[in-house]
DNA sequence: CTTTTCCGAAGTGTCGACACCTTGCGAAAA
DNA sequence: TTTTCGCAAGGTGTCGACACTTCGGAAAAG
């Protein structure tokens, strides 16, 4: 079960993106997590209606938590809850994928600088066994694995600039863009690409190169812009 | 009455940080800015206790409002919601204004970027009469009306981006950050210091120099975190 | 005195109820 | 047959209530 290991990953990243994985128990968080996971993963599709009497019906709760639920999940932007109206999952258009991208390319830019300034030789050794999971999963054509390492890889990162505020903005930023990544990377070539641009990018870090890191980091985000554009699915 | 002028601004600019100044009539939302003005400017103080019992009673409604205006004012970091506990007003410690201040200077850079290479010749002559109003209040020595033109500046900037995403995330936190930035500036020098930026920066934009700007935007922010570590306020 | 235990006041999370608003459908009008 | 209007079904925002948890101080133990 060599799978077991990325699905535990994916549960582990997915988890730390909503809110530090805190056992709050509370039955608000518990919808909470339980939609957003439901969103990302494609199971509950842009435009669908969450209506929160529904909701209280299938959770077997109150309207209250599931109230507070879709204010959470407004704030990662998975829901749209307009006042008076029923709230709905999020569509995201084209234009606001590509503001967002612009928006993480210019945040790994930055984790790059602060990574290089900041961050222990272990810490870069660490990415480095990122990017040999990375190699492995490429050379099997295991394009799930690979998505979900890369994230893996991607987290790893943020935390090594030591910026946590930095880190739970990318991971937000991150959550959102689930959705569409997923499918990129399906395109025929671009998992190639990909992996050169890790390769180039523990190749800079390891030199204590910032500038080149940056570059790097910032083409390696529109690049999957790129492939996201190219797919034509938003 | 020329800080009429500036009080509009002031309000104008508050309000548009704050959820797109729909007229929502809703209570949660109500309440949610009312706290939020308090928060920014001062009048509720870092730790202060804001439970939903006492803030019920206070604004005449049930809890279930409060309770929502809290969460939107955890989305905005203003408070935090501790399980099981009492909310209380967030305490920014200067490891956090750091973090958050790396962010802005990155993404101030992103808007650089993007005004040289999309803003129209209308649009950086809109920025030139902002700095117009700095300069005047400057010389005034007027650091009230200074701030909020500043703030209406970077505004206008985020605005000339095109990146709407951008321009929310950056007035978000702006928000964050006005409880600071408004003694910063006080600062003996700080004044010309910071006119002097957005001289250069301005000049920049007309050039169309990408490089340039990106960099005197990301130093400017830069110069405003030394100044408050400098204050000594956090 | 200091430490521990216990209790009551106060606050949180959740619930079911109710008035108002929104919406889609069907009856009446054109 | 199409358009307009009104209304019932269902959803939202808000409320007051209740059980459970937290917290601080008083009482008991050391």
């Amino acid at each position: 079960m060599t799978d077991g290991g990325v699905e535990d990953l994916r549960k582990e990243l997915l988890f730390s993106a909503l809110r530090g994985s805190a056992e709050d128990s509370s039955l608000a968080v518990a919808i909470f997590r339980e939609l957003a996971i439901s969103i990302v993963e494609g199971r509950l599709q842009p435009g669908h209606e969450v209506n929160s009497a529904e909701l209280a019906r299938r959770f077997s709760t109150s309207r209250t938590p599931v109230r507070e639920a879709l204010l959470l999940l407004e704030r990662e932007s998975l829901v749209i809850v307009p006042p008076r109206r029923r709230p709905y999952v999020s569509q995201v258009d084209m234009r606001q994928v590509r503001e967002i991208y612009e928006i993480r390319g210019s945040l790994y830019g930055l984790v790059s600088d602060l990574v290089v300034a900041r961050a222990s030789d272990e810490g870069i050794d660490g990415l480095r066994a990122w990017q040999k999971l990375l190699t492995d999963d490429a050379e099997r054509g295991d394009v799930h694995a690979y998505f979900w390492h890369n994230v893996g890889f991607r987290n790893a990162e943020a935390s090594l600039s030591g910026n946590s505020e930095l880190q739970r903005r990318l991971s937000s930023l991150g959550l959102q863009m689930h959705r569409f990544r997923h499918l990129s990377l399906s395109l025929p070539g671009r998992l190639l690409h990909s992996l050169a641009d890790h390769e180039r990018l523990v190749s800079a870090y390891a030199d204590r190169d910032a500038a080149l890191a940056a570059a790097v980091s910032k083409s390696l985000v529109l690049r999957g812009l790129r492939a996201i554009e190219r797919s034509g699915q938003v």
